[in-house]
DNA sequence: AACTATATTGCAAATGACTTGCATTTGTCA
DNA sequence: TGACAAATGCAAGTCATTTGCAATATAGTT
């Protein structure tokens, strides 16, 4: 957590409350929150929380890198928080909407990507739809 | 295409103008579209286009599994006739938006993240974002 | 501790993609 | 051709997200 005040002092970010809120709910969460989601979970240590200063960290925390924008809800972002954490992909149930990290996707499958197209792969994203063990067995 | 009539057909769907040149834009752009772009390709041939009903045979194909809603761009979702074609992804020029496509894309890969996972799974979504062989040179 | 420059916040209003209600029109099939 | 269900067009609604702007808070500097 210190590397991201540090890195916010560098962008002349200032540290507010509301801010190092919005990090702690993100870090306790472990799973990627809409802001909407996160704006409810910040309100009980932040009654005056407001949803566009939300938005508006996010988006600042995505430009710095710190946080990773995901889509696979129809319709809106959520957002998870990358601090040290190794690069991973996400596989969403169905049913139940769980969504569970996938680490170790192995980088090979991303370099035959890049040979396959000659394209210079800066960014990929990799999502799995379908039912988790407990709605398997549910049906 | 005659297929794509068969299955209207079996659904209680009426055949339109508005449908036949629907399908036949998403079947000329090779590409996915976006509702509003299908929109403007639509007007030089059938002027009284109409946006709304875009977005309504879009849906309609989607769920007869005809087409497939795409999510790659910030603020919208692109759509591409699958028709008879392959399972496939895309990877997308972030300096000039190119789309390609990436066929053979290794079942085996797929395989392994539900035995990683223990999880069903039903769909993927595999996107590659870069930079494509021109805008690589122009750098 | 007060001062200043600049960043941040809060609120209300705007945006833009997409959806819906409903009256009118059109396709299909007997 | 006629009847009925499905499709369309339009206007209005929805909802996540963004923006403008005035008020407030932060972080150096005196």
């Amino acid at each position: 957590m210190k590397d991201v005040l540090v890195l916010l002092k560098e962008n002349n970010i200032k540290i507010t409350d509301e801010r190092r809120a919005i990090l702690r709910v993100l870090q306790e969460a472990k799973l990627p929150l809409a802001p909407a989601d996160l704006f409810l979970r910040l309100k009980p240590s932040m009654p005056k929380a407001n949803l566009t200063t939300v938005y508006r960290n996010l988006e600042m925390l995505e430009d710095l890198g710190l946080v990773k924008r995901l889509g696979f809800n129809k319709n809106y972002f959520s957002y998870e928080l990358i601090d040290g954490r190794e690069h991973h992909h996400h596989i969403v149930c169905q049913s139940c909407g769980k969504v569970e990290d996938l680490e170790n996707i192995s980088e090979k499958f991303v370099s035959e990507i890049a040979k396959q197209t000659n394209f210079t792969i800066e960014d990929h994203n990799l999502e799995f739809f379908g039912l988790c063990v407990i709605c398997q067995k549910e049906k």
